[in-house]
DNA sequence: AAGTCGGGGTC
DNA sequence: GACCCAGACTT
């Protein structure tokens, strides 16, 4: 098809020189791969550089503790893809003797490998012939072929999973799949694409119907629900603090915190006084409570506003447990937490 | 099919 | 504010 062998000559001309480019290792393609989920080069890069570098094989990633592995992923956000990448490290390295499944259907059997993912490294590191759609495939194929389905349906999924796959260049599945999606990050952007310049503009639906900016279609999804988290942060005479791991379902999990107090409500001074005095943790020890940050904290996640206040609570021992304030900063910590230890400036 | 999971960036 | 990003998983 035309389409396909314009996209893949556009790809030869223009593409960034990126890391994981210069590899067909499918220990390095999987990396790079779960650490661009949802995420932009620009904000990946960093993390891949150090990652290879700090785990140059399956086995040291295998071999690590998760909260290394969570220390080195810290503020890239969708914390169960970290999770995911240890046990998946682990079962390659401990079931697979080291050896990467190399079809797109055994590497789905993989911890957070989807469809995608799957595509990518089948196509990228094996030649197979499976066409990847992320949410540059979804545009560029939308605006080119004018398609309004939305693209976070079902149907969308199918449909455009099953457009690609048609597209797809048989001989160079690595390159048509890395073409499409280079395209669509660098020319066919969501606001203000290179029209004017794209070797398509002739024959693409959209542009020539003048709706390049209703495409592609989605469907709206919830608004952000508004939480208040209160932060203790005990600081001892003795220079000790206490940090809790978050073990529920939800955000943040396997990550460490300050103990949290959450209310429903902006909360008042009194009121976290009173909760403090109910804590095990100081027996009868006075202490002196003091709010760190005057101005409220608006934390924002895709579908949580947490509203955050750090409230210190000097004293003069503290039992049993804590850790030195020293020893935060090895513990992978929301980057919430992260931006308040560094403001704050321990020891 | 709808929710949930982060943080950074653009407009 | 709304929207997006080399999506996957749970309910």
């Amino acid at each position: 098809m035309i389409f396909s062998k314009n996209l893949i000559n556009w790809y030869s001309n223009n593409k960034r020189n990126l890391p994981w480019r210069t590899t067909t290792n499918p220990y390095y393609i999987w990396l790079s791969e779960i650490i661009l989920q949802q995420t932009q080069v620009k904000q990946g890069l960093p993390y891949y550089e150090s990652f290879i570098a700090n785990y140059p094989t399956v086995f040291d990633l295998a071999n690590a503790n998760e909260n290394d592995v969570l220390k080195l992923w810290q503020g890239l956000g969708y914390y169960s893809r970290a999770r995911n990448l240890h046990a998946s490290a682990k079962y390659v390295a401990t079931d697979l003797n080291g050896v990467f499944p190399n079809t797109y259907k055994d590497l789905l059997r993989l911890k957070g490998v989807g469809d995608y993912t799957a595509s990518a490294i089948a196509s990228i590191c094996f030649n197979e012939n499976t066409a990847v759609v992320d949410g540059n495939v979804y545009r560029v194929l939308s605006r080119y072929f004018g398609i309004d389905t939305p693209i976070n349906s079902t149907k969308g999924q199918k449909e455009f999973k099953a457009l690609a796959q048609e597209l797809i260049d048989k001989k160079e599945p690595a390159a048509f799949n890395q073409a499409i999606m280079e395209f669509g990050a660098v020319q066919c952007r969501p606001k203000n694409p290179q029209c004017n310049i794209c070797p398509f503009k002739d024959s693409c639906i959209a542009f020539n119907k003048n709706r390049i900016n209703q495409l592609p279609v989605k469907i709206k999804n919830s608004k952000a629900k508004k939480r208040f988290f209160n932060f203790l942060v005990f600081v001892s005479e003795d220079g000790r603090t206490v940090i809790e791991k978050r073990k529920d379902k939800g955000i943040w999990q396997n990550l460490y915190q300050f103990p949290l107090i959450e209310t429903t409500d902006e909360a008042k001074t009194k009121y976290i006084k009173e909760r403090i005095n109910s804590l095990e943790l100081l027996k009868d020890e006075t202490f002196e409570l003091w709010l760190y940050n005057k101005d409220t904290i608006v934390h924002k996640l895709s579908h949580q506003h947490l509203h955050t206040r750090f409230w210190i609570v000097q004293t003069k021992t503290l039992a049993l447990k804590g850790i030195s304030l020293g020893e935060i900063k090895n513990f992978p910590v929301p980057i919430l937490i992260g931006n308040f230890i560094e403001s704050f400036n321990f020891e």
